[in-house]
DNA sequence: AGTGTAGGCCAACAACTGTTGACATCGCCG
DNA sequence: CGGCGATGTCAACAGTTGTTGGCCTACACT
């Protein structure tokens, strides 16, 4: 029996996730994700036309950012945390995206663009003086994308112990802070 | 007139130091950083034997931590915000080892062990309770590592905006927070 | 002036990369 | 049964990379 082409294309896909968040935009090969998925490289080729297309599919992922309007003032920074957290470990979006935006210009333009157009008027919402919302938007982010960097990337090992809930304890007023007060 | 042998391998090593910090480690080429000194890529493998070497030898940064322990209690908030920013801001070590450290394992291993080695015993003698250093220094790190994402590598427009004081102004308690509180 | 040597260049290597086009094979449909 | 399109393989390409060894050449010293 053989597979469709959707079905190879998604396990093209697939493989491809892994290898970027894993490994990053330089040391994923086409020809190792190919051997991921016991196939040959050309095959990649012909459903993804090159390698920068391919990357484009595996890192288009959506943020998902939570509607913060309906929650009481007071608990956005704990829904910002846990979001983000749901976010990080349902799947390996996130994990493509910081990896390879640290050393792709292109994808660092990407999540610029993400923080400007989706986290910026999502913070200006909650805020009688929105000009203060940038700056909040970006030290939210630090927080959050630091905290990131620490657990799931460079691994610190006190970071990977902490639970869940020990995070949203030390992070949840941070972000608050930063965003209504 | 003739380059002495110590003049080239130190214009080699600036060199490679810029390139590692804007490119990272894989696209940081010997060839290129040959081209920057306008010598031979072979001379590069003269002086430095190899490219781990090479990259070795420019990554051998120094965080120089401060010494908290003569500060009052309630500013060591503030003034780690402010030595890191120094930091970050003097040369390009710190942008390296960032870089670099988010797709090379080894690299990240080096930065755990800087972590453990040199900012967890800083935190622990703050506080009586020293079961906590790790987690607390682990949180510092954090939001220290994700505003130098922000501000130097991923060059978020508002946090590239806000000024040196408004920073410390923000992150300052968040640290003092996590440190001592 | 002759010579040894430190500093530097050149050409080439093997390995790896993305990418391409020609060829094979399975399975459906007439 | 025969053919044809979809699925897949093979071999090779051109470019880049780290790396090597041989060669040149300016300069200090005798």
């Amino acid at each position: 029996m053989r597979r469709s082409s959707e079905d190879t294309k998604a396990l093209i896909l697939a493989a491809a996730r892994e290898r970027f968040a894993a490994d990053g935009y330089e040391r994923a090969t086409i020809r190792a994700i190919a051997a991921d998925v016991a196939i040959d490289p050309s095959m990649v080729m012909r459903y993804f036309g090159n390698k920068e297309k391919l990357f484009a599919a595996a890192a288009d992922v959506d943020l998902r950012f939570p509607d913060l309007t309906g929650l009481p003032r007071e608990s956005v920074g704990t829904a910002l945390v846990t979001h983000f957290l749901d976010r990080w470990e349902g799947d390996e979006g996130m994990m493509i995206l910081l990896r390879t935006g640290v050393t792709n210009e292109a994808v660092a333009e990407r999540l610029r663009g993400i923080f400007a157009a989706q986290l910026g008027p999502l913070i200006a919402a909650l805020h009688d003086d929105p000009s203060q919302a940038p700056s909040r938007a970006g030290l939210a982010a630090s927080q959050v994308l630091g905290m990131a960097l620490c657990r799931y990337v460079l691994r610190l090992p006190p970071v990977v112990a902490m639970s869940r809930e020990e995070i949203v304890h030390w992070l949840g007023p941070t972000l608050q802070r930063y965003l209504a007060e």
